[in-house]
Formats: C-alpha cells, structure tokens, sequence
DNA sequence: TTGAAGCCTGGAGTAGGCTCCAGAGTCAAA
DNA sequence: TTTGACTCTGGAGCCTACTCCAGGCTTCAA
C-alpha cells in the first residue's frame, strides 16, 4: 500500500509517517518503480504498536530503542515488567506533582474568597512544596 | 545586587535571570558605572512570583501578561478567579488524562502476568481510549 | 488532454523555557 | 601583578514530535 493508504489504515498523517520512517521507527519501505513507497501490514501493525506504545506514555526514543529487541526477541517477560512498572512510576509522580499544584492553587483560591477585596497592586505569591498555604502580598491572608 | 547575587537570592540561574528580563518578566535593573545590573527587593519579590505562577501551572507568557495589569491595579478579584478556576480546570483535564494512562499501563501489566511466557516477537498493543483492555499479539490476554 | 490529487526530497519552522557559547571587560583577593 | 570569579552582549542550540514548504514528478478520472 502507498503511504496515504497507510495513513488512512492508523489514522496518522503522511508526514508523520516519513517522520517515523526517518527516525527509524519504521523499517524503510520498499520502493515501487516510480520511487513511491510500498508498505504491508506489518507496517499497519508497527504504527499502531507505537502509537499505543506512545498512549502509554512512551517517548519515541524510548520505543525506538524498544523495537529491535521485540524484533530479536530477546525482550523477556521481566524487562517488560520492569519498563512498565518504571513507567507505571513516572505517571504516579507526575500525577502527585500535578495534585500539589492543584492544591496550591485551591490555597490561592480559598485565600482570595475569605480576603476583603484588597487592591492587588504588588502581589507576591510565595509557596512551599508539599501543599503549602499560598500567601498573596497586598491581598493577604491576614 | 547584582545578578549573581540576585540569583543566589532566588535560586534562579543568571542566564534564566536574563532571559526574563528579555522577555519582559522583570523590569530591566538599573545599571552600575561599569555596565553591571543592579537589582533590588523587587526584583527578589518578583522573581519568586514568577516562580510561584510557574509552579501553579502559568505560563510566561501568561505571567508577562499578568504582571503589567497587576502593577496598575486594574485587575479585579474577579479576574483573578477567573485564571485560577481555568487554570485548575486545566490542571483536572490532565490528571484525568493521566489517569487513564495510567489505568491502560497497569492493564497491559496485568495482562502480562496473567500469560504463560510467550515469546515477544511481533509485539503489537492495541489501545482503545477509556479503562481500555490492551492486547500483546504473541503474548496475548487469550 | 487536462487538472487535481498524490507522491517525492531536503530543509525549515513551531512551542516553551531555558542553557550554553565566544570573546571581552571588571573586580577583588593573594 | 596575577589569578580567578564574575559580568557583559548577541546569538545559537536544545528538546519533542511533528508540521509545513517549495519545487518537481506520477497517477488517475473526466
């Protein structure tokens, strides 16, 4: 198939296709006579592997590395575990980090609804870390 | 103080310190005979409200942005709730985004203790979006 | 035959927030 | 006086994952 029908069949645009090709994700296609390219369905295949990989939050380079060891076959069970469960980390930090900032955001938000209405001229927010209480200067919470 | 010591100060870097002042975040220090910037308090302040919007989620740009309106004290209660309810509602979007990230990666994990050792070959996940169950072709969930 | 759609290549651009560089001047301590 | 730390500027580079472009060839339907 040509690379507009592989498009179709994943759903990823052509440039992307050559971008993924470029970047070794894709094994280089053939060439028919006119110098397009010719893709099969492991093709299809390959594409939705990386784009499922990447739904799970694997990076290019990281599924790039991944892809000729699953090809070899020398990718055991365990190193699979262990590139989930490192990634299965990665989430939940991120996760704890965005509930943080979400935290501290609440804090500047209750601030400003229990605060009279201060003018706001040279506000200064100042946090710590781990659901710290927000103060704004010149709108202060006391 | 200079820039050195202002970056000691906040814990910035002083090419970080420059790159703000390029960009307008901090108004631009006044300058010593011999062509060095030098700083006061308000830059300190400033500086960490820039890095407290930061780590509440905004931008630089939106913080260029807030500054100006901030300093002229045109910038109602209101205004402010309004960033903050946005930018939490942000915030939200993303951790649930994550969330099923997440869920997917502990799928695929589970479905990989769940199988007799197959050998990974030509591995190829399938996804669909929400608390999707996922598919290893050749190490497959049956 | 014509025109549109699709394909090719190499290369540049995008966003956001820095980070690093060269080459040169300044300053303070030893 | 020398050394080393610090400062200055303008500009380039980094990272990720594309996206778009020009200029040119190929294919296909009307």
């Amino acid at each position: 198939m040509k690379i507009g029908e592989l498009a179709s069949a994943t759903n990823v645009s052509v440039d992307t296709l050559r971008y993924y090709e470029k970047q070794r994700l894709l094994e280089p296609a053939t060439r028919t006579d006119n110098g397009y390219r010719s893709f099969g369905e492991p093709h299809v295949a390959r594409v939705l592997f990386i784009r499922s990989a990447q739904a799970l939050g694997f990076s290019l380079a990281q599924i790039v590395e991944i892809i000729p060891r699953l090809a070899a076959g020398n990718f055991g069970r365990r190193e699979i575990e262990q590139q989930l469960s490192a990634k299965l980390g990665e989430i939940d930090a991120q996760i704890k980090k965005l509930q943080i900032v979400r935290a501290n955001l609440l804090n500047t938000f209750n601030a400003l609804n229990c605060d009279p209405g201060l003018p706001v001229s040279s506000a200064a927010v100042t946090l710590k870390q781990p659901g710290a209480r927000v103060r704004i200067k010149g709108l202060h919470a006391k």
